[in-house]
Order: C-alpha cells, then sequence, then structure tokens
DNA sequence: TATGAATGAGAGTTCATTCAT
DNA sequence: AATGAATGAACTCTCATTCAT
C-alpha cells in the first residue's frame, strides 16, 4: 500500500528528509512508478493526510456516539483517541510532523482536515455538556482548541515502541475537574 | 547572530530542509565561514538547543520567583512562558520543529536541555501547591509533564504574526480549576 | 565505459584529486549518474582493481602459458607485462598511484587482488624452475616478490607517451643471471 | 620542524590530501604562519623534496665512501639504504607517493635531485666494477636504473612499523649474483 | 500500467590562501 | 614575524522527477 509506506517514511523522516523513491520500492513497486499515481511529492502528502483525518476522525466518532451520556462521551473521545494513537504510530507521528513542522501549506491543510473533530469535541461533548449543566460555562471555541490540544500533547509523546507516558484515565480526570461546576457547595455558606 | 540566524532559518525550513549556507550569509559572513564556529550542521542545531533553553528557561523562572504565592507562581509561569514565545518566534518553532521531528538524537537533547524549566513546574510550583494544601492531591510527576505540555501545546499555533490563538488567562484558568481542590467542603455541611 | 574514464581520471589526477564528476562526464553521462552504477568514489576504485588485476593477470597468463620451458616462461612474462603495459597506460598508472598511495585499505586491497599473479611467478615460474635445476635455489616467497618488483620498478618509469626505459629483453637477461646455477660447472673441470 | 611536520603530513595523506594547515599546527606555528616560510604548498613540497633528496644522498654516500672494496661498496649501498629508510619513514613515504603520484611536475624534479645518487651508483660502483673486472660487462645507464630500481621497490612495502619484508643481504646476493662475471667455466668446453 | 536509467540542481563540507591586526 | 578569522571555489553525494521502453 503505497498510503501505508509514505506514512511510514514520512514519520520516519520527516517531508524533506523522506526519500519518496523508497516508498515506491516499500510499497512493492519500482522506483518511477509512484508517480503514476500522485504528481509529486507533496500530492503523496496531502492525499495521505486526507486519509488521516478521516480515518483518525470516524474511528473516534464512532465510538464516541456509541454513548449518550456527555462525560462517558469525554472519556471516550480520549479513550479511543489514544487507542487509535497506539495502532496508527505512523500516521501519528505524520501528523505532529506536520503541525509543527515548517511548511505552512500543509499546517493549513490539516487544521481543515481536522475541523469535523473539532467541531465532535466542541458541539457535541464541550456545548451539550455546558447545556445540560454537566460543565460549567466557558468560551467555547477556545476550550474546544484546548481539549484537542490536551489529547495531541499527551500523545504526542510516544517512545520507540509507541507507549505514551500518560493512561487516557489521568487525562480525563484532569479535564473532568478542570470543567466541573464552579463548587456550589459555597451556596451552603 | 549566527545563532540567531541559524534559529530564522531552521524555524522556517526544519532541520533537513534548512541551508547552512544561508545561515552564514544571513549572518552576515561568507558561505563556508559558519564552519568557524560550529563542526557541522548537527553541532550547530545542538548549539541553539543549549541557548535556547536556557535564554527560555532563564526567563520563566526569572519572573516566577519573584512571587512566593503559588497560584500566583502558576499564573506567573504561563504569562512569562507566553511572554517569551511572543518575543521568541523563531526560538518557538525550533523547540516544536525537534520535539516532533524525526531526529531521535535532537528530541533526547532537549528533554534534557528542558529538565529545569521541568523542575520548577513540578517542584517549586505543583508540590509545593500540594503541601500548602492550595491543589489536591495528584501523581506529581505526569502532571508536571502535563502542565507543561498544556503550555507547549497552547504556544503551538502561532499564526505568521506570532499570535496566539489563546490568552495565558484562559489557560491558567482552566489548570487552577483541574488543581484546585475536591469539594470535601460538601461534607462540611 | 566508466571504469575506462575513471582509470583515466585516478591515473591523471590520482585518488583525492580525481573528481568524480568527471569521470561520469568523461563516460558521457551526466554528473550524478556515476552513482547509479557505483555507490562511492571508493566503490568505483575497488571496483577498477578488480578489473585492472583480472585483466592483467589473465593477459599474461595466458601468455605465459602457452610455453612450457620455464626459462621461456619467465621471458613471456616480462614480455607480456610490458606489452599489457604499453598498452594499458592509464590502468598501470592506478597500479602505481595505489601501491605507493597513503590509502592502505586500497594497498591491501590490490595486494590481494595480485595474489594469482604472485602465484604465477612463485609457483609456475620460480619453484618449477628450481625444481628442474634451472635456478639456483632461493628463498621461494621473497624471490617471487623480487622479480615481481622488478616487473613493477622496470614498468614504472613511463613517460607522457607509455614509453619504457628498459627494454623486457634487458630485465630478462638481469634476472636470469641472478638466478642460474651457482658455478660448479667449474668444479667440473 | 615545518619540514618534518610536512613529510608527516604529505606521507601520510598524499599530496592533494595533505592539509597545509595541519602542517603548521603540528609545527607548533599557528595556522597561517607557514605562509611566512613557504609561498604555497607545491613550494612547501619542493622544498621537501630537495631537503630529502640531499639527506638521503649523504647519508649513504658518506657510508658507502668509507669502503674502496667495489662489491663492500655495493653492498653499503644497500645497507645504508635501507638503514636510512628505517629511520626516516615519512621522507620515504613521501618518495614513493612522488616518484609514482600523478604530478609530473614533482616527478621531473625528484628525478634531478636524486641524480646524485644514480651517478653514485652508475659511476662509483657499477662503472668500477665493470672495470675491474668484478662484474660482467652490462649497459651501464640503464643497469645503474635498475639497480635503484631493485633499491626503491625492496623498500617501497614498508608495513606501518616500518618493517621491511627483505633484508639488506637478500637484495646484494640477488643483484651481486646477476652481476658476476659469465661462467667462463664454460670456455674449458 | 510499470519500469529504472538518466538527469542535474543543490546540499554539506573542506581547505589553500589572504590579510588586518 | 606571527596570528587566526574570513573567504569562496570545488568536491562528493542525494534525490525528485522525467521518459523511452
Amino acid at each position: 500500500m503505497l498510503l501505508e509506506a509514505a506514512a511510514e517514511e514520512f514519520a520516519r523522516h520527516g517531508y524533506v528528509g523522506a526519500n519518496i523513491n523508497h516508498i515506491s520500492l516499500a510499497a512493492g513497486f519500482a522506483k518511477g512508478t509512484i508517480y503514476n499515481y500522485f504528481e509529486s511529492k507533496q500530492a503523496l502528502m496531502l492525499a495521505l493526510f486526507d486519509e488521516i483525518a478521516v480515518t483518525h476522525f470516524e474511528f473516534i466518532a464512532d465510538r464516541v456516539s456509541r454513548e449518550s451520556d456527555t462525560t462517558r462521551r469525554l472519556e471516550l473521545f480520549y479513550e479511543a483517541g489514544f487507542d487509535w494513537v497506539t495502532n496508527h504510530l505512523a500516521q501519528t507521528k505524520v501528523i505532529f510532523i506536520t503541525l509543527n513542522g515548517p511548511e505552512m501549506e500543509f499546517k493549513q491543510y490539516m487544521y481543515q482536515a481536522y475541523q469535523p473533530m473539532l467541531q465532535l469535541v466542541g458541539k457535541d461533548i464541550l456545548a451539550a455538556g455546558m447545556e445540560q449543566g454537566i460543565f460549567r460555562q466557558v468560551e467555547a471555541a477556545s476550550t474546544a482548541g484546548l481539549l484537542m490540544t490536551i489529547y495531541l500533547g499527551s500523545i504526542s509523546y510516544l517512545d520507540e515502541q509507541g507507549r505514551l507516558w500518560m493512561a487516557p484515565s489521568q487525562v480525563t480526570d484532569f479535564v473532568l475537574n478542570a470543567l466541573r461546576q464552579e463548587i456550589p457547595a459555597r451556596k451552603a455558606d
């Protein structure tokens, strides 16, 4: 599979450092053959982004939508997110290389590709939780961004074996504390 | 001068994509002159890491240590951190390029270089706050990592003008909520 | 074609001084094309050694083996050797550049590659001649080395047109005198 | 000593590969200082040739001239030659690098510089021996060249410790056999 | 559709040489 | 006389891309 081989190569060497001939060979083709499928190295990268964003989103959205309880949904978002990452190490590295890399076009492209996931967090989880009185009132857009950031940040330190330094439960715990209602207990005063 | 030019070039093009000759020229030297100062492209990068880590840490530590109140210290950590970032755009990009790039040696090196800052968060802020009863009891090491992650995550999306999408106060607010005491207060009822 | 061009360039400029791009261009290719055939400058050099050693040996061995008389074989060794040299000027220079150059790996490699020719001289000529009573008893290994040395030495001073300063007959004459039986013949008087 | 350092460097790396800055530093000077003594890398090399040729010749001529017997002189030529070599490894390598290297100007220059030694062999030893009836009649010039060639050939394979693969006595033995009178015993037939 | 030889721009790096101090 | 920072030409090697087969 060309996109699979591309993910491996880009993950291991970054965009500039990746060798497009190696990708073609790793996918079982000859050197030049990849150009029959993608116009250029850049076009290949963009195609890879699309595939990653869709796969990633669908996997998480599927798991999240199985529960209707919002707190549980938030937990599932991180759980499913962690699961996907540990099964898609190369793709995960590609995400980080891109989001933090120097190529601005790629970054923009990836932001677009990840809008659905941002929507999922912002609307189906955060806004819903605030409406239901489960979460305190926060600024929705930037907090959704923060939740995504925490997700990305907590998966960004993968060791060589793909192990994370943090359990999803720790993250969920932290986030739920941050979002819970102000201490209405005080009213008791 | 050379390290400044190097930061700009690495920020704009990444490690592999950076052109060491351009760095030399941008610093006002001829092509090869940079090799009178650094043995290789890699050695230049490592020297740049050292300078960034030290500058970054000293700036933040200086501001944080001016206050003794722990909550205020946490606020100052993010405020000073944001300040440094907006005045060191190139250096900040270098940090992200490295932490998320494919070169493992660089990553390791940078983790080492940032140990002092991790200590600052873990001991002087987090552990101190727990001791003083200001923060709830959390697992210190991984939570310190999470606070750093949130810092890095929230500064990682700089636009071309170096503007952040989030105010330090929002971040502090979120984090203080996550760390405040559980609501045993209710039991008092 | 490439090896021919390589021999010319190495002969003219030595290993370090040779320009691998020039070799590629001289062979009718573009600059980098030679790297499709040889991994590096060094690999090219080693491949050239192999080709030279084999060609050189086969040419001489073929001529020598046509005669069974040992004295004649010794003569043929030098005659054929001189012939090969005058028709392979560049290759000959490469041999000398290597045997006397600073790169020890190359030297070792060439010694290995020339073992067959040393065997030819040591066994098929020298040892055979001693057995047949044609040559006096000498230490075989080092004398074989000396015969090779004399061959190499006498071909080492080629002028620009590839002319030698010595005829093979002179060398043969000298060597046959050095190897002929001691003068026990006199005792026979 | 600059010339000593130069001999070491040229011996180890060849002319093109030698680093003139290293030479200056090895001699205890700063990088550019060598240019106060020699106009260029090439001028340094030529000066080194002069010194080597003179030293080498004087050492051998001194030893040879202590004996008047011609056979003994021939022996002393090789003995002294071997002695000089084992005490001047770097200089010896420079000779070979030059005689077999690609730079024709250097080669020519060295031939000139070694004329005195060729004279010594051709006149004081070979011609004298023929006149005295000790050696058979041979073509003087080319045979003198051959004797030099055998000298150079037998010292050209120095291992890293400067050991030769052949004793001077073996060489002398071989050469004396080659030069001794034809078997006058035959006349008895 | 697949191949892989060929291209050539461009990179990192070296180092003889210069020259202001 | 001595220094050593600076120069910049030149070199080895890489690789995205093309194209005849």
